[in-house]
DNA sequence: ATTAATGCAAAGCATTTGCAATAGA
DNA sequence: TCTATTGCAAATGCTTTGCATTAAT
């Protein structure tokens, strides 16, 4: 897997949208790209209550979260750290893949990936003979800020 | 970090229970043994709502959560794949570590580890300035046996 | 005796769903 | 027109909590 972490832009990604719901005979309506455009808008990492609140009433908080399952199944979203509270969602990268660690002082989320992890984990799917679908790596610690606020005190 | 999968006996967790609840001031109840004796005879993963069905009466849904809190903190039980549905716990084993392979066809659940890929967590970590605490990482997909099933279709 | 722990039932919270009204195609 | 989609409110399912009672130390 490549590590370049580039998502695509709006336009581009509800280009992909629209035609992902034509071809599936679904129908492209107001609701379904405010809700794209407001994960495009939010930087990073969302959860559907966020996402909510960007919209205002706009868009209803059932529509939400079945426009988020449907950005998913477009292959536009993917669900990340999934914590014991909430799910997040992000784009996906056009080309690329990544890993979370979460700080757990200050809540940050730092992205990373490493092709060799991604090359080692193929392989151990390979062993198993389990056909790997997606996957989700994360590393709760702290941070290098947060450490140097514990250093300090 | 060593991929050694030998988790403690009933025994030696019940002691290493005892000594944490001691040392924090908390009272060993019998609840608290009666939960832990089931997370052990659980095989591998369980969630607290199995637990409890396992204990029957004997110990409230209530106290089944709150001693699971309990031995996380502890350091004999650690929470695994968080799923959007429910949280699933398992002993930790006294040295080693696992990750997670979970077939979306029927639910099961792979263990897997490979201290290369251990190392290289490690690695990134130090490159970012990060402290570990704790990782997690799942992979979803279909199984061996699964994929047969598909095949044969 | 103290006071932590329990059980119960009610509350919380994110998420899902039934259904009548609305609006894409 | 036809029927997928919406919004609302109620339901769901896991988990947590308030409080009176029980029991460990």
């Amino acid at each position: 897997m490549n590590c370049n972490n580039l998502s695509i832009s709006v336009a581009e990604a509800a280009r992909v949208f629209r035609e992902y719901l034509h071809e599936e005979g679904l129908r492209c309506t107001e609701q379904r790209l405010d809700v794209l455009r407001a994960a495009w808008a939010a930087a990073g990492h969302f959860s559907a209550g966020e996402l909510h609140a960007m919209l205002g009433a706009e868009v209803s908080r059932a529509t939400v979260y079945r426009t988020l399952d449907c950005l998913v199944r477009a292959g536009l979203l993917r669900e990340v750290l999934q914590g014991r509270e909430r799910t997040y969602y992000e784009p996906c990268a056009r080309r690329g893949h990544h890993d979370h660690m979460l700080c757990v002082a200050c809540g940050k989320v730092i992205e990373f990936c490493d092709e060799r992890i991604e090359r080692l984990q193929d392989a151990m799917c390979r062993e198993k003979g389990f056909r790997p679908i997606d996957h989700r790596m994360g590393i709760r610690g702290v941070c290098r800020e947060c450490r140097g606020k514990e250093d300090a005190q």
